[in-house]
Order: C-alpha cells, then structure tokens, then sequence
DNA sequence: TCTAATTTTCGGAGATTGCAGAAATGATTG
DNA sequence: CAATCATTTCTGCAATCTCCGAAAATTAGA
C-alpha cells in the first residue's frame, strides 16, 4: 500500500502517541495505518508498507485484538486473515478507556482498597490512614462517574460532549454557565 | 521515615501503575510516598525511606516539580530542601491531565492538522483524507470538552461528577436517565 | 573568598524492551 | 496425507531505560 506523506506523518506521530502513553511503537503505528486503510489488510501487506517483520506484525497485532481494536475477517478465495480497526474514533476511545479501565485502574483500585484495609491493623499512622481514604475515594468516584457515562446511550454521550460546559446551565441550583 | 506494610503497599502500587501508564517507577513511587507523608521530606529522607540512589531521588523529584506535582519549601536553620506533593486528589487528578494535555495531547493535535492540511494538496485519497479529518474532529471535541469543564469552579466539577449520569435527566430533550 | 553542605550532572552497569530472522506450529487444498 | 501457505513462537542481538556511584557544580555561611 503506497502511503503519501500525509499518512506516513498520521502513522508516526500515532506511533510517538502511543510511546508516551505505554503503547509499543510498532503496535500504535499499525493501528494507525489500520484506522486510515480504506480496505482491510494482511499482514504481508503491513509488513511492507511499515517496513516491519512479519514475526512483528504478527505479535502486535495480537494485541490489538486483545484490545478489541483489531478484528480480523476473512475474504473468499484468499487464505489469509484481512484486518480491519474500529473505524469510528469515538468507539475507539470507548474501547481504549474502557480496556485500560478493565486492565490497569480496576486492579489498582481493587490493591489499594486492600491496601487501605490493611492500614487499620498494621500500626499505620492516623493520618497516613486518611489519605489513603482520600486517595481510594477520589479514584474511586472517578470510576464510578465513567461506568454511568459509558453506560448511556451513545446520543445521550453526544450531547453531553457537544454541551462541554454549557451543562452547568442545566443543573439543578443554578450552576455557574 | 518508617513504612507500615500497607503504607509500603500503597507505595509498590502506585509504582506500578505508573509503570503502565508511562511513568518511571522511582517517580511515581516517590510521589507516592510524599502524597501520604504527614510532613514534607528532604531528599535524604526519601532516599533512606525507598532505598533509591541520592541522584535518581534528585532527577525524579525535578521531573516532578516539572509536572507540578511537588513542590520544595524551605524550613528555618536548614539549608536542605523539604518536598511535598499536591494533597488534595482532585488537584492532584487535575494537575496530571492538565499536564498530560499539555505535552502530549495538545502537539499531536496540532501535528495531525497539519497531516491533514498536508493531506489536501500531496496526492492522499479522499477516502483517507477523510478519516484523516473525522479523526482529528474527535480529538478535537474531546478536548474542547476537557478545557471547558476543566474552566467551571471546583464546586460545579464536583456537582458533574457525584451526578454522573444522573445528569441526562437534566438534559433538554429529556435524556435516558 | 574559602569551606562545607547540598544538589545536579555524567558515565556506565544491569535490566528490560523492541524487533528481525529462524524454526515450529497450524491450516487448507489437491 | 503430503504439499503449500499462513501464523505464531523462539532466539538472540540491539536499542532503550533504569538507576547507581563518582565527580562536578551550585549554594549558603563564615
């Protein structure tokens, strides 16, 4: 596939993206040119356009479908699997939180939680109890806000994104919009 | 500074998770450690604490400082530096987004409109221009979002957030609540 | 200015991660 | 059931990251 220099920029900076938030380089570039491929494509066809191993593709793009942000499909009279990324941003977002959130928040909160019960009997001091306290039940409000959002219906989701901050109008005692 | 096992929990945790979200692990485990600390500690103190080398303990607590996320007070007859980190979670939350959108997000949304000006006049398909575009919109209206809640007075944050989705009942057309 | 205290920078050892190529495994067709 | 094609796992090297200890730089006080 022929990349002109709009897309090899796309693909790398995506690829930079991913680095600074604990992606693989070579995971978040495939997922790039996978967002922006009009066609589904293989991994041969991966391997050349991004100039990477096959054994590479291979492991990455294993991982984008652990994130469920790859699906492979299948076409008739080829062998080979064809891959495809989710085409709409706003369900990739969803997805990416909602993985990190499933994978590496929940795990903390649930640490934490233990953590915070353990502090009752171990001599921690008073203080040092509270904000630990603190600390779980911020992390965990926060939590508890994005699991009602994601649960609205997508237009719902819409509207409230598209108010940003003329919400507060809507509030109850007159918020401050 | 002595260590409770659950305060040493807290403090593994937090480095962990730091790890998987691109964050060095001596960094986030010193911000662990003076989030919960009940005074403010000198270098020293956080090196004998976590058993890190005196120049990592420097270099992590100036990207610290960097991310604004500790601060250095001085104390009366002591030429040291005292640190503390932000004590207020939702500040703290706040402070990291704000930061992250800052250096992170902030410059690819910038580079990705370049790419897609780029894109209008060096030959790219108007199938991928177009993803090039829906994909930038979205970033964009996430944080357009983002900057303006971050705007509204702490009080009216937290109201949107206890609310959750609760909110929707709030909504002009009357949402799914 | 000199000295002592403190912080920062530098260089490199050790561990981890990234990635190519080889080998092995699995699937499909004749 | 071979032969071919496709994918995954394995192996090892290279690059990167982490973090220590030493040296240099900075700062405060005499």
């Amino acid at each position: 596939m022929h990349l002109t220099p709009a897309m090899q920029g796309f693909i790398l900076h995506w690829g930079e993206m991913g680095t600074k938030w604990g992606v693989n380089r070579s995971v978040a570039q495939i997922h790039a040119l996978l967002h922006i491929a009009p066609e589904p494509m293989t991994a041969d066809d991966i391997c050349e356009t991004l100039s990477l191993a096959r054994s590479n593709v291979s492991t990455a793009i294993k991982e984008l479908q652990g994130w469920k942000l790859v699906k492979a499909t299948r076409q008739l009279g080829d062998r080979r699997d064809h891959f495809t990324a989710i085409q709409d941003m706003f369900d990739l977002v969803n997805t990416v939180v909602d993985g990190r959130r499933e994978r590496e928040y929940a795990p903390t909160l649930a640490a934490l939680h233990d953590v915070a019960q353990e502090a009752k009997t171990d001599g921690t001091s008073q203080h040092v109890q509270t904000r630990l306290n603190e600390t779980l039940q911020t992390m965990q409000q926060f939590d508890d806000w994005y699991a009602e959002i994601a649960r609205l219906p997508r237009g719902t989701q819409m509207t409230l994104l598209k108010l940003g901050a003329k919400i507060a109008r809507f509030l109850p005692k007159g918020g401050s919009g």
